[in-house]
DNA sequence: TAGCTTATTGTACATTATACACAAATAATT
DNA sequence: AATTATTTGTGTATAATGTACAATAAGCTA
């Protein structure tokens, strides 16, 4: 069985071309009996859609989630929807807000408890979704229409991002495994929506000690190649667990 | 009507003794009759204690919080409830996490939606709880029993709170009006459960510019009456939004 | 090898953090 | 009225960190 007065959304964003990405699919009731493998809650999922004509059309977009079923646990399911509509594991999932304004799903009311996830897109490779009919990358500044208030819902995400990079040092799972500090900084400037003095910046974030220096550099690059550095994971658990100061 | 699945519970801190404060109750649902005025709501929130046991029980503080009705947006029920449950109003409250693990409540599958409040007990006149058979504060390291998560739930909460204080100013939620620097090293001290040193801490707050000097001081007390001070709505607000540093 | 492009680095100055101890104010007691 | 007990209130020297600012190095291409 599922919950009809809940839904479980991801913001997924990735670091694309300099810009931050969101990755939104366009659910379908067909498609997602494949994932809902039990027959009765296929059958209270399409009841679902059927009352809500915006999920079945195609010129709406979406957030990535769906109804939570009865048995399964909500961190759990999660991860489980990430996993199954992208093909990621093991990314960092953080639950932030759950919205419940009683209007804001037409005809029903649900409440959707809202992650969001960071990847690099380049560096992980996303599996074509098994239960939705298409899903794509958007630039945070170029979004499609959507449905219900998934816009609100992002830039909610976008906000507690833009905080918790301040405190937390997250932003690293948005690079590739390997980047270079100008990488890192571009990163922090497009989060923050601000320019950085390259020079501070790289001390303050050298003095972390988060920082290995992999002995790689960058290659076929009509220029000064540059280092490539990668992140220090008993640091980062522990300035995750401390927190850090990173307001610049 | 009532969603089954969800309810709302909230984690009120009070400062009192110098120590963090948990206010609980010990709900009961022929008072909750009460509250929830419409007929249907009722009887379906009956036969949810009737289902547990716990609920019932004499023996059982819990979290303050209900079910959620089906007309009403989540923030404004979470407002509500502590209007009703304690005759508070406009106070701190903020939406923190959401617990939904299957097995947390028996018998039934419930997510709770929880939020933190922050008061201070001897300047908000407490009003009886008309729909609990008892509301008592307890001390955050003499807690009684409690049901099903709610001491899991407490404890995060104490864990943003500790959190936030370092970065927003909402510890001054918790004093009185007017308040001695002494009374707010202390309950920074109690939040983050380490010693402070006196003179290094006036110098911060002081250089936030966030204290008014209310040129009044303390009265009866045996020793030097300290200062009143009072903190800065506008730059209080400003601090919320930018965020701050206080990492001591 | 010249020229283009981006990466890398240092220093002076200002601000903030830290460590640390004693005098001032008040009520209670003698 | 003097003394005592208790808590408030304050300053300074040193270390660490933040800020403003621009020249040189390296890799590729033509």
């Amino acid at each position: 069985m599922i919950l009809k007065n809940v839904s479980v959304d991801c913001v997924i964003f990735g670091f694309q071309n300099d810009k931050i990405n969101v990755l939104l699919w366009q659910a379908q009731p067909g498609l997602l009996k494949k994932f809902l493998t039990n027959t009765q809650e296929y059958e209270e999922s399409k009841e679902i859609f059927d009352k809500n004509p915006a999920l079945k059309s195609d010129q709406f977009w979406g957030l990535i989630g769906t109804h939570l079923p009865t048995d399964d646990d909500l961190d759990d399911y999660a991860k489980k929807i990430l996993k199954v509509a992208t093909g990621l594991k093991d990314i960092f999932l953080k639950q932030f807000q759950t919205f419940g304004s009683k209007d804001r799903v037409p005809h029903m009311r649900v409440l959707t408890v809202a992650y969001y996830a960071l990847i690099n897109p380049e560096y992980h490779n996303l599996e074509l979704s098994s239960i939705a009919k298409s899903v794509k990358w958007f630039e945070i500044d170029k979004l499609p229409e959507l449905i219900f208030d998934s816009k609100e819902i992002i830039f909610r995400a976008l906000k507690t991002l833009r905080e918790e990079v301040q405190y937390h040092p997250v932003g690293f799972h948005l690079l590739p495994e390997k980047f270079t500090l100008t990488q890192l900084q571009t990163l922090y400037e497009v989060i923050l929506d601000k320019q950085l003095d390259t020079r501070n910046f790289r001390k303050k974030i050298q003095n972390m000690g988060l920082l290995i220096d992999t002995n790689e550099k960058q290659t076929n690059v009509a220029h000064r190649a540059a280092k490539l550095y990668s992140f220090d994971v008993k640091i980062y658990n522990q300035l995750k667990e401390e927190g850090l100061n990173f307001r610049i």
